[in-house]
DNA sequence: GAACCGTGGTC
DNA sequence: TGACCAAGGTT
């Protein structure tokens, strides 16, 4: 029996339209979110009215590539800081990439920013409709259905990772990624219900985040595990099919810290590229994709002060740091000196965090 | 399409 | 322990 095809015999009281297959994927998996579904801070609660459309926008932007348990204290940092929209757009661009920093993804937090700025200048509300959304800064395909369907009761077609891994293994689909994306829009799109479409969206992604994973598919406790053509198939975890990834090259720079009576030098990065737009320590030029040229940013009596390892996505760097305390001018270029003893509020991105806190262990 | 863009959790 | 992976978007 193909997706959407009507069902022979109908189960149900009938409707305006065939019980099919899907339906029951749709209905069955309801029924599991209403017993199963995460108690996250983003979410309306029973008997809540109708989610904060900026919650909603928050959080999704919040938890694209970045899991829950991350997201959760920088969520109740923003709305405490910034209840509104119309907050978030009043506020510096410092304070938003500082209040970002750790989270990653920095890009993300400047379109937020962009997109807080639009939505205020429009009158302070959000679009309601998926094509309205998608035109916004930092809103993809992802995130422009997501907050169609949860915040406002569109039924729009929510594609993430998760769906794209409950979709691939309930169909068996074994066409590799990313090509297999065209067959498991269409599939998501058939299960896809007209009503609580929002409800539909979270179900399939706490399936996904919760039974469904891409390590184990758990299908005892899954709810669609007797319509799924994976489990059938005898290896659900074989789905989707993923193309073999390429080794990270490792990347080797340096990082300078210059401290002056109790203040360190900090410049802030070009807004686009690796780590755009954040405070950082002045460095040799380093890349994802090439070494930096180990030149200081001027002569001095520069002293080693250990080196710290830290993943990108690209690249493996190893980043080895050297200090100067006695500086008594401005370093050349632009910078700002920051107290020492407050440098975790500087919002420095976690390689750099880190780096930090490698120096200041070293002067003990 | 593919490259680029962070970080922390997980096993 | 290191490899994999996560509620993707932009260029």
């Amino acid at each position: 029996m193909k997706v959407g095809d009507p069902v022979p015999l109908c189960r149900r009281p009938c409707h305006s339209r065939a019980v099919t297959a899907s339906d029951d994927i749709a209905a069955g998996l309801l029924a599991w979110y209403d017993r199963h579904a995460r108690d996250l801070p983003w979410r309306a609660r029973p008997g809540d009215p109708a989610p904060d459309p900026y919650r909603v926008w928050l959080s999704e932007v919040m938890l694209q590539q970045t899991t829950v348990a991350a997201v959760k204290s920088y969520f109740a940092a923003f709305t405490s800081r910034w209840p509104r929209v119309t907050d978030l757009a009043a506020a510096g661009d410092d304070e938003v990439m500082a209040a970002w920093a750790g989270l990653g993804y920095y890009a993300r937090a400047r379109n937020l920013h962009a997109c807080a700025r639009a939505v205020a200048s429009a009158g302070g509300e959000f679009p309601r409709t998926e094509a309205e959304l998608r035109a916004l800064p930092g809103l993809g395909a992802y995130t422009a259905a997501a907050i169609a369907a949860i915040a406002f009761g569109e039924r729009a077609v929510v594609v993430d990772a998760n769906v794209e891994r409950v979709v691939a293994r309930l169909f068996a689909i074994d066409t590799p990624l990313p090509a297999a994306r065209i067959a498991i829009r269409a599939a998501a799109d058939r299960i896809t219900p007209e009503r609580r479409a929002g409800d539909f969206a979270q179900a399939m992604m706490d399936l996904g985040a919760t039974v469904c994973t891409a390590r184990s598919a758990r299908c005892l406790v899954c709810p669609l595990a007797a319509g799924c053509a994976a489990r059938a198939r005898g290896t659900p975890e074989a789905f989707p099919v993923k193309p073999a990834k390429k080794p990270r090259p490792a990347r080797r720079g340096r990082a300078f810290w210059i401290e002056r009576s109790g203040a360190v030098w900090l410049v802030t990065r070009p807004a686009r590229g690796m780590l755009g737009g954040m405070r950082a320590l002045p460095d040799d030029g380093w890349t994802a994709g090439r070494d930096g040229s180990g030149e200081p940013p001027f002569a001095a009596d520069w002293r080693p002060a250990g080196q710290v390892s830290h993943g990108f996505t690209h690249a493996e760097l190893t980043l080895s740091l050297w200090v100067v305390t006695d500086q008594v001018g401005d370093p050349p270029g632009q910078g700002e000196w920051w107290p020492v003893a407050r440098i975790g509020e500087a919002g420095l991105p976690t390689l750099f965090a880190r780096a930090a806190e490698r120096v200041l262990a070293g002067k003990k």
